[in-house]
DNA sequence: TCTGGGGTCCTAGGACCC
DNA sequence: TCTGGGGTCCTAGGACCC
């Protein structure tokens, strides 16, 4: 299955887009989304980016160019996003029967033994999910995964494309000679560095190096890297694999001292996250649960704690799953202290299927009815329909969303009207 | 004062066993 | 001063991604 060539679908500057679909005033204007807790960018429109505003840039730091250029400042609208980019997903996975959603706005595909203009075909997908979404799309083609990767950038760059290009064999080494070692897909800026001392500044100087020596200097992650550059394809498409684990946590909107909001919180997650667990049909055997005061504030007493609680047989029941919670937030919580966050992982996932009965636990046939009485509640009526008394109703952990937009595709208040003339 | 959240994989090192 | 060697399992931490 590692035979290319692949494709990657990547929506552009995706939050931004999906909020410009249902308010074209945002279009050709500096556009801004923001983190969870209105903290920092995590999508920023081409005009932003020219500004010189970082991805994961903190907002107080950018908040004079914001006066200054008048630039639209969003908070995040994961219903939103999660809705457009299913949407988006649904009709490319219509161009090939294997492909791999990488990420909320990126999509690979294989184009083995597709015997047609590939950049022709490309140009055809790009335009039937602009038309029928309003996203607009780049599209790379290459012989392997981090070659396609490579070729989206192009697209992304050379627009004179069409915001599609296919990186060929005879085009290769003169693309990989223009790109700086840490653009590549898979190397940051720690082993970028690593890799420059030793004189390796290239994408193209990756390839000449002997990917054994690579291998035994770093890793056989980066091995495969240089050997992808190559050409030779060794990253497979991963076609649906269930997670390994499910994580939930937030940073709180203020400080938090107090035990009670703290467990609120928690219990909140926990609810949450084994609600993803039932939806991928998991089970857990092990949770973490940790809590954390501000990493960034020197002056005042830090405590960053973790605790892994093991079940005493594999479950999906999210009443189970709060009673461990608590117990583990117990254990590690400590007074005195402003706590920013808190967090659930559910560790050890196995398939329902696999799950081992355990002989003094019988499943219970009355608490599954309520799972799933739960989970159908929350999607028809929301989620704040119905949740756990141990949850709270105050919700001072609630983090800041100041400059939310509507929900208009999961939401009957906020479909958007048309009117006829 | 304000600085996200949710994933993956790999490696080193300690504990433990024979 | 000498005080094995090798295997497995687990965890913490570090790197990367979007």
């Amino acid at each position: 299955m590692a035979d290319g060539p692949f494709a990657l679908v990547d929506c552009n500057n995706f939050y931004v887009s999906c909020e410009r679909v249902f308010n074209p005033a945002l279009q050709h204007r500096p556009v801004v989304v923001l983190s969870n807790n209105d903290g920092c960018a995590v999508a920023r429109s081409n005009e932003v980016k020219r500004l010189g505003i970082k991805m994961g840039a903190p907002l107080f730091e950018f908040r004079d160019l914001v006066a200054q250029h008048n630039i639209e400042v969003l908070s995040s609208n994961y219903s939103l996003y999660g809705d457009m980019s299913n949407r988006v997903m649904q009709i490319v996975q219509g161009y090939s029967p294997l492909t791999e959603v990488y990420s909320i706005d990126e999509i690979f595909l294989n184009l083995k033994g597709m015997p047609f203009d590939l950049e022709a075909w490309a140009l055809k997908l790009k335009k039937q999910v602009l038309d029928w979404t309003g996203i607009p799309v780049s599209v790379g083609i290459g012989a392997t995964k981090t070659l396609a990767k490579v070729a989206n950038r192009m697209a992304k760059k050379n627009l004179f494309h069409g915001g599609v290009f296919e990186l060929k064999e005879d085009r290769r080494i003169e693309a990989l000679k223009a790109l700086s070692i840490e653009e590549v897909w898979g190397i940051g800026s720690r082993w970028g560095k690593s890799l420059r001392s030793l004189g390796i500044q290239t994408a193209y100087d990756l390839t000449e190096q002997d990917y054994r020596h690579i291998q035994k200097q770093f890793n056989v992650v980066l091995a495969r890297t240089a050997l992808e550059l190559g050409g030779l394809s060794c990253m497979p498409l991963e076609v649906m694999v269930p997670r390994k684990q499910i994580r939930v946590s937030r940073s709180f909107g203020e400080r938090i001292t107090k035990y009670e909001p703290i467990r609120e919180a928690l219990s909140s997650f926990t609810a949450r996250a084994a609600e993803k667990l039932r939806a991928q049909g998991s089970l857990t055997q092990a949770i973490l649960v940790f809590i954390q005061t501000n990493r960034f504030n020197e002056k005042e007493p830090q405590h960053h704690q973790s605790i892994v609680m093991q079940l005493p047989v594999a479950t999906d029941d999210t009443i189970m799953l709060l009673k461990a919670a608590r117990k583990g937030l117990e254990k590690i919580y400590k007074p005195n202290h402003r706590y920013k966050k808190t967090g659930i992982i559910l560790l050890d996932l196995t398939r329902e299927a696999n799950g081992q009965n355990d002989l003094f636990f019988e499943a219970n046939p009355k608490r599954q009815a309520l799972m799933e009485a739960l989970d159908q509640c929350h999607e028809w009526f929301g989620r704040k329909s119905l949740h756990f008394a141990s949850e709270g109703v105050k919700c001072a952990w609630q983090g800041r969303r100041g400059y939310v937009s509507a929900h208009q595709t999961t939401s009957w208040e906020n479909l958007p009207k048309v009117y006829a003339k």
